[in-house]
RNA sequence: GGGCCCUUCGUCUAUCGGUUAGGACGUCAGGUUUUCAACCUGAAAAGAGGGGUUCGACUCCCCUAGGGCCUACCA
């Protein structure tokens, strides 16, 4: 059977470094196992799902690399679901309640005050035909329940093991609600059982949920007289540098937040693949590298942490030694050019960190004269041009005879003059870059 | 309040009753370097606390503490 995953974002928000993570083990799960990947917009929410959030959704999957194999909406599919509906209703599975929010919410209460659990209580089982065609005629509309055994429901999670829960602490999950409108349960059921879905990889956030749909899923193939339950595997969700859930701080960690950082998408796949596992991480800039060791064996059941201080470190490290080649468009783009790239590469944690060097070497710059003296003899000495490789070498060697300075106090006051900076990329280099005209006037302490 | 899960170096983790508790990242020191980066060598660094079970517990059980998740007509 080919492996067959999905990543079912709903388009109510932006995608976080949290939703990124399910979304490349399903990726990586399928390309380790030459399965599908399906990207699933669930929209069946139609208030506060949008077009622009569908939008960005998909540019950051595409960003990171994560591109899906098929793509569809459920609100595509209402009358799949209409159909569905209706056969859980014929079947009794699926009944009509009449509470209105404010009612539940009492009920709730009450509940976790006697120190129940709140469940429940299915009153609207106990309902006549009469009363409900009163509760109609007075105005109400129902909501709908599928009704749940009240058994233990046991899996096998490829995470976390033999799991179990007693759909009996459960309440009866409302697939419909007043307005008519699906919640994602009972679409998300369907949708999985017709793609034919084998594993579904998430969020620990979903282990109550995967009871309940476990029993939606076995009606739905009693229904159509085939298909089956997939694998599930649980994931256990991140948490702050501070282990402290992240739900509370997402606006920061949003895809598209660190894509205007400049940070490389290869840092946060390559982060975010091993974090949690029993795997180091290494700097990846091809996805299907982290593909081929991909296995739920190697994943932790604690939650991990995500420091965006490791990102950045992990970025620096990729951009340490990326070829001019494999950047040159956005490289081209900010007017930087190989031989600048290849100097500077060592020394910057984002790729816009070049353009400081960029402009360093343009100038003009001030330029910081620490001993006039030794700069102004130098000045004297810059070989002309075409400035080599070995110039640089060339000409320390000769303000050193000429002023007999050595080690730090020769090359720091002119890396100063030369650059304005006490700390930078390899001055043989940049000496090159910068040329002979302006190195001399830098050294004279002009701008330039 | 109820339910589920988790707890080993700073961080991610290995260990499936007997190990000098291993690795990676980070940190520190030394080497190489004008600096930074890279690289080489080395070092420091851990079983949350308390009870059991056992000849023996990081490993099994219980309690406590801490953390995460669920408990919606959100997903």
């Amino acid at each position: 059977m080919t492996v067959t995953v999905r990543f079912a974002p709903s388009p109510t928000g932006k995608i976080h470094v949290g939703n990124v993570r399910a979304a490349l083990w399903n990726w990586l799960f399928a390309r380790s196992r030459n399965g599908v990947f399906i990207l699933r917009i669930d929209d069946t929410d139609q208030e506060r799902s949008t077009a622009a959030f569908e939008e960005g959704i998909r540019r950051d999957l595409e960003w990171l690399g994560l591109i899906w194999d098929k793509t569809f909406r459920q609100s595509e599919r209402f009358s799949r679901y209409d159909d569905i509906a209706a056969a859980l209703r014929a079947r009794g599975l699926l009944y009509p309640c009449y509470e209105t929010a404010e009612e539940l919410d009492r009920k709730r209460r009450l509940q976790r005050a006697r120190g129940a659990p709140p469940v429940y209580d299915r009153a609207a089982l106990e309902l006549s035909d009469a009363d409900r065609a009163s509760l109609e005629t007075s105005g109400r509309r129902p909501h709908w329940r599928f009704k749940l055994s009240q058994q233990p429901v046991s899996w096998r999670d490829l995470i976390r093991g033999e799991t179990i829960v007693d759909t009996a602490n459960v309440s009866d999950p409302v697939l419909i609600r007043e307005d008519g409108m699906y919640l994602y349960t009972l679409p998300s059921c369907i949708d999985d059982v017709d793609m034919k879905i084998t594993h579904v990889i998430r969020g620990e956030d979903h282990v109550t949920n995967a009871a309940v749909q476990i029993e939606i899923m076995r009606a739905l193939i009693e229904i159509a007289g085939g298909g089956a339950v997939p694998d599930f595997a649980h994931h256990s969700l991140l948490v702050g540098a501070d282990g402290q859930g992240l739900s509370k701080r997402l606006g920061s960690l949003s895809i598209e937040g660190m894509r205007e950082q400049g940070l490389e998408p290869a840092s946060i796949t390559s982060l975010l693949a091993k974090l949690g596992t029993a795997e180091p991480v290494v700097p990846a800039t091809d996805l299907m590298t982290l593909a081929d060791g991909f296995d739920f064996d190697k994943i932790g059941r604690a939650p991990a942490r995500f420091d965006e201080s490791d990102l950045v470190a992990l970025n620096a490290k990729i951009l340490h030694a990326s070829p001019f080649e494999s950047l040159r468009p956005r490289l081209e783009g900010m007017g930087v050019a190989a031989p600048l790239w290849e100097a500077a590469k060592g020394n910057i944690e984002r790729l816009g960190d070049v353009e400081k060097w960029r402009d360093v070497v343009a100038g003009p710059i001030s330029p910081v004269i620490e001993n006039a003296d030794l700069t102004t003899k130098a000045a004297a000495l810059v070989p002309s041009a075409p400035l080599t490789p070995d110039s640089w070498a060339v000409f320390t060697a000769a303000v050193g005879a000429a002023t007999g300075a050595k080690g730090k106090a020769l090359f720091m006051p002119l890396r100063l003059a030369l650059t304005g900076q006490a700390r930078g990329p390899e001055m043989p280099a940049l000496f090159m870059l910068i040329g002979p005209e302006k190195a001399r006037a830098r050294l004279l302490g002009q701008l330039a």
